[in-house]
DNA sequence: GCTTGACCTTCCAGTCACTGGAACCCTTAT
DNA sequence: ATAAGGGTTCCAGTGACTGGAAGGTCAAGC
């Protein structure tokens, strides 16, 4: 399989894919004209990658769950601190983003939003005060 | 005032100002040993900057952002706009964030998290459907 | 005057996970 | 023979810094 039909069966761009190779995360081997030769099994682990990328785990996170994916050996223990972890890194941006949300949400409700000049959002950001 | 004492001033770092003056948000003028000689002016500037920074607006639009305040014969539309765009990118970013983190959560609830490798979080990544 | 240490300067490289583009090779059909 | 549509590599850029190296400057103490 060449690399645009993996690219369509996994949902990554070849880019991506040739990237993943660089980085060690798919290992395919090389036909006699230099071309990436794909199987099944690596549009399988294309498609995990693709999935825990949309989970938004790091690159790293994802070497680590496809190594623990192929381990036989692995306890679920192991899977479960990891996602658990990158859980509480999701919920503490939603905190961030929420806080950020809220003053400007107000913010921009406190704004008229016409032709003068006055703007209570200027007027926070360069508040001399806080 | 030299660099420390805005960066203590301001709450950014030396690196980070200096960087703003590369990419010409702030300018100030050099003394005769090349040091830059910041001014309460600059220090407001780059606090400002901060934070909107910190409301997670782009450096672009902390760039129009300042340009606005600066600008005596702005319209408090203009920075309504600008603001409202960005919240809904924020908004965007939290729902997201918030299917993540409810996909993931069942997942991390539904893993024993023992020494056995039956993983439903795995399970998952590596579904053949969906 | 000299040294020491704390500043300041510039410039280069690295972060993260790709992405775009150039230049070039391979395959297949006409 | 040629043209289209694959494939390949490599280099550079993204955003917003950040770390580090190499070197100039300043103030204080001896």
């Amino acid at each position: 399989m060449n690399i645009s039909d993996v690219a369509q069966r996994s949902g990554l761009p070849p880019k991506t894919i040739r990237y993943y190779e660089d980085i060690g995360l798919v290992t395919p081997p090389r036909g006699a004209n230099g071309y990436r030769q794909f199987t099944e099994v690596h549009v399988h682990k294309l498609a995990f990658l693709g999935r825990a990328r949309a989970f938004g785990f790091s690159i790293e996170d994802c070497r680590t769950l496809l190594g623990l994916y192929e381990d036989e050996s692995r306890t679920s223990a192991e899977v479960k601190e990891l996602a658990q972890t990158h859980l509480a890194e999701i919920e503490g941006k939603i905190s961030a983003l929420a806080e950020m949300r809220d003053t400007l949400r107000t913010l921009v409700h406190s704004c008229a939003g016409d032709d003068r000049p006055d703007c209570p959002i200027l007027a926070t950001l360069a508040a001399s005060d806080s």
